[in-house]
DNA sequence: CTGAAAGCGCTTACAG
DNA sequence: CTGAAAGCGCTTACAG
């Protein structure tokens, strides 16, 4: 019962060889019944447990999986997190986590080192030749890069800004705002170009405001919004989170949501039904994405060339809540 | 440069043994001048990375700590766990997350599997022979169980529940409720008992509702709250979720916060500030908890028994906001 | 059905 | 300063 007891020490006390050991655990089928009966004896005995390291060094696998992704600490991540867990525990696998900042060097040595198997990657903006020189299978989640070689999984971002745009049209909104996520970000980038065409189609008027899909940003843009003349009815924000930081301001402004100005935001995170007003807002299924995800890195380790992993991308649709209304008259 | 560069193809290229490509490596001081160069040089020309797992396992250390949290789809842990991530990085070491609601069995395996160094232990609800059987350094955060061999970080409970308490008795409020956590958790055991002798010692009246730290939970205790006779007008709710969770549906009730009714929380997430009306809560410094219980794991990994790591309590303070004022004049 | 031996890819005493 | 050899703890062809 002391400390470390290794396959030699359950064979010694069975009396058979560590290959048979090994074998009665990994595959009884193929050992005979007595002797499996007296290795697993001595494997209670002992309390013996497989040293993993050892195991999938030999194997050369890790039976582990890497998530990446560019802030732990953003919420919207958890649900995500919790359903590849989920998925990555079911199939026998570990999941590692780490912030896709690291730096340049270590995020190098990650797809190289034999820690991981696979990778679930969900930031758009690490340098391709880095992601593209991994020897991993890798996938991309919710946010994407064209250039990364390794399939994607994310919703319909462009068509989401379009729901968000038509169901505020709708409502008789002529005058909009989109409050935008950061430039270099793809996420941002598509639900902005999507803002703007659908605006364009349903012929109402689109201004921008720039923000990084933080409550700050949207907290900051509810002050250029009071002060602007001529003042947009209907704002469509790149996230949940600057949607709040909005609203929070722009009520304490004095001002009424819904009724003197509409607000949208996207991600549907888990305070957008209870904050005060409910927000209407894209949903995400986090958690789809995050099973699905899984799965599909799960189907590429299992080596399936024969059938190969394509990018996907999930339909969107709009919650509507109590923070979108008529238009106001003027 | 194809698929996977071994250390003896760099030795075979520079010419000399594998053991002076390890040196070269990883101790270069203990090579020449030359030889070590000769090494950089075909390390270079092969694009060489060491593979962690075999050094890991001839080194008989994982290079790993594992994050077990009971459910990691709450946004609590996110800045947690960015917080050891980061910690955790800068002392080369990789970062695990599981579930610590994957089952006993797989429990069990991952205190002797040597796939992790030490273990963060987020969760005070597992059989503590289970966790007591890890032979691991094991460390506790943000919540504890006195049957775990183990040290812990987290702040004084109690002592924070005393502060809402006189907090809200300084107002003048002298009936209040405290919405609970689940009856079988360390932390709602605690903040609920400090909050009970807390209002004793302040002469106030003290009711309880059970609760489980969630939105829904709070939302519930709203209605129950409304439908009371002497209604309390200072509620402490066990998390800033449930105190959301609250006021948001007595608001849609029609009462006003803090008009009349204050609510203080407990945790001060993100939305705590952004809120309306803000959150008057206990502040939980998350990330420095996440940081300091980090090191701590370290500093054990280190093997310092000669420096044993102690529990520590952390003082906790409130976060005066919006939510909280004079108690209604009857 | 079982065992002896090789090997996963490293590092590290031990010699020299 | 450098190399040959052993060994981390397993699994797996290969024989029998």
């Amino acid at each position: 019962m002391s400390d470390k007891i290794r396959i030699s020490d359950v064979a010694a006390l069975a009396g058979v060889s560590t290959a048979t050991v090994s074998r009665a655990l990994a595959a009884p089928g193929r050992v005979g019944k007595e002797t499996r009966e007296k290795v697993l004896k001595a494997v209670h005995a002992t309390g013996y447990q497989v040293n993993a390291a050892a195991r999938d060094l030999r194997q050369r696998r890790a039976r582990s999986i890497l998530i990446l992704a560019p802030n732990l600490s953003n919420t919207f991540f958890s649900r995500i997190f919790a359903a590849i867990q989920e998925e990555a525990s079911d199939a026998g696998l570990t999941v590692q986590i780490s912030d896709s900042r690291i730096g340049r060097e270590k995020l190098a040595t990650l797809g190289h080192d034999g820690r991981a198997d696979g990778i679930i990657l969900l930031d758009g903006e690490i340098d391709p030749e880095l992601v593209n020189s991994w020897r991993l299978p890798v996938i991309q989640l919710c946010e994407w890069n064209p250039a990364y070689h390794a399939p994607s999984l994310a919703i319909d971002n462009a068509a989401a800004a379009g729901l968000a745009v038509r169901h505020l049209a709708d409502l008789g909104h002529r005058n909009l705002l989109h409050i935008a996520g950061p430039a270099g970000n793809i996420l941002a980038q598509t639900r902005l170009a999507g803002f703007q065409d659908a605006a364009q189609a349903a012929g109402v008027a689109a201004a921008v405001l720039p923000g990084d899909f933080t409550m700050e940003s949207g907290a900051g843009a509810a002050h250029q919004w009071a002060a602007s003349t001529n003042r947009p009815t209907g704002v469509f924000c790149a996230s949940d989170e600057c949607a709040l930081g909005f609203i929070s301001d722009v009520m304490r402004l004095g001002f009424d949501v819904p009724g003197q100005v509409s607000v949208v935001g996207f991600d549907d995170i888990e305070f957008a039904d209870r904050f005060n007003p409910a927000l209407t807002t894209v949903h995400q299924p986090r958690a789809t994405l995050g099973r699905d995800g899984a799965r599909q890195l799960i189907k590429m380790l299992a080596g399936g060339v024969t059938d190969p992993v394509l990018s996907q991308v999930v339909p969107a649709h709009l919650v509507t809540r109590v923070s979108t209304g008529k238009a106001p008259t003027v």
